[in-house]
DNA sequence: TGGCACCATATGGTCAGACAAAACTCTGCC
DNA sequence: GGCAGAGTTTTGTCTGACCATATGGTGCCA
């Protein structure tokens, strides 16, 4: 055995690997446990070293790594704030990579290719099996998109608010969180496209086409009606940006 | 200004956030731009700091980022490997936190419902619009599965392996990705599963009724096989796990 | 000549202590 | 009671050091 020292004080039965690995278990049950609150700063790090018998450096090391985790928020000269995990932040943890992939060549289209196929099975189940409230939520939304048609900033909000809609009717916490992603990632080029209330107006046709379908309950009206829309969508992005 | 002066040597324009943050995005770009290729293993250590003109505390903690964004793999007493962005390592930068999610209650039916949705939108699209070469690989992965029915480890690499060439229909990165991520994360629970020669047959049948689903172009027959095919694995699993 | 054991060195992991700058806290004043 | 300022904490960074292991070369032996 003769396992290193400092690891004996913190955890005996998991002696291999790094100290910082061993202080970043602890902390991960701290914070699933509730030991640690949720949207409470972490202790100091001179709390932690004592605690765990380990130098400073590997204290910083596992907060550095539970940030990239997203079990905490980090922003530069403040305490780290402990963020219970959820499906919202799982998804923030992709963006460093995703923002490379997408500056790939092709990587915008196969996310947004995605984005069609997703949301294409959204739609037919909406049209299938959407409820009183999800109907409700569409109508009201579809409203607020076509009240915003002559200020493009509030549409592109509205209209974001729209497709999140039908995120929704799985009641699966997954998919608003895929919406959220989506509409980050994404953003960066619709925001820099040029949006006319011609075009809201186009769009907002469409949404209602797509809630009308949803309406009667025609999955494949509705499912063509989307795609249509966002193929119509992606032939802006693409006069606009070219080759993506 | 009046800026760290040890950071005019790195980076003059970005003067701002820690050290740290400085060198990860120099190491981000020597990466992406190819400087560092792909495979190999990063400068040493005590080579960055001098590159940098930061102390080793900085440099490490820049590894311990990249790492976390999933741009060099580190094993723990060897050199951090460059690993470019792909769409695999996008996903494997999630596990961490997706552990923790499917421990969570619901998070595994949570996971496996997307699952549903999103398999069920591939399987009418290659219903749809499956080449010859999809139709090809489909009858192969199929022929595999049916040869393995009596070893419920072969059946089960090639029943993922069956599913997998759904994922590979839209000719689109992301899915073959999100496909491994699923296989990953739900093998837990999958592989502790009682696996019978009959169950195995039971899977296989179900899979033939998909492809010749797809084979006579029936969306909503490909559909509707694949939707019983996993609720009932669902079934399986929950009869085995109760209560997720 | 070729393979293997062994040793020196390079490198990663960790520690201790130090200092500047920014954040936090508490106190006293208005 | 609210606010400004001083003192205290805390984070970010640096330096220098030590240990254990990985790596690479060297010489021995078959």
């Amino acid at each position: 055995m003769a396992d290193i020292p400092t690891l004996t004080a913190i955890q005996p039965t998991v002696s291999e690997g790094r100290a910082a690995d061993v202080v970043v278990g602890r902390l991960e049950a701290m914070i699933v446990s509730g030991e640690l609150p949720n949207g409470k700063p972490l202790p100091a790090e001179r709390r932690l070293m004592a605690q765990f018998g380990v130098s400073r450096t590997v204290v910083r090391e596992a907060i550095k790594a539970l940030a990239g985790k997203g079990l905490v928020v980090a922003r530069p000269r403040f305490r780290p704030v402990v963020s219970r995990p959820d499906y919202d932040t799982a998804f923030g943890v992709l963006e460093g990579i995703v923002r490379h992939l997408i500056s790939q060549k092709g990587g915008v289209r196969h996310l947004f290719d995605s984005r069609i196929l997703l949301e294409s099975a959204l739609v037919r189940m909406a049209a299938i099996e959407a409820g009183k409230t999800d109907i409700s939520n569409l109508r009201d939304a579809l409203s607020r998109n076509e009240a915003a048609i002559s200020d493009s900033d509030a549409f592109y909000d509205t209209d974001i608010a729209f497709h999140g809609v039908l995120y929704s009717v799985p009641r699966n916490p997954v998919f608003p969180a895929v919406h959220k992603a989506y509409a980050t990632w994404l953003s960066v080029h619709w925001t820099q496209m040029p949006r006319q209330p011609e075009r809201n107006r186009r769009n907002f046709l469409a949404h209602r086409e797509i809630f009308e379908a949803i309406l009667s309950r025609d999955p494949d009206a509705a499912e063509e009606a989307l795609r249509r829309h966002l193929v119509d969508a992606w032939s802006q992005v693409s006069a606009t940006f070219g080759d993506l």
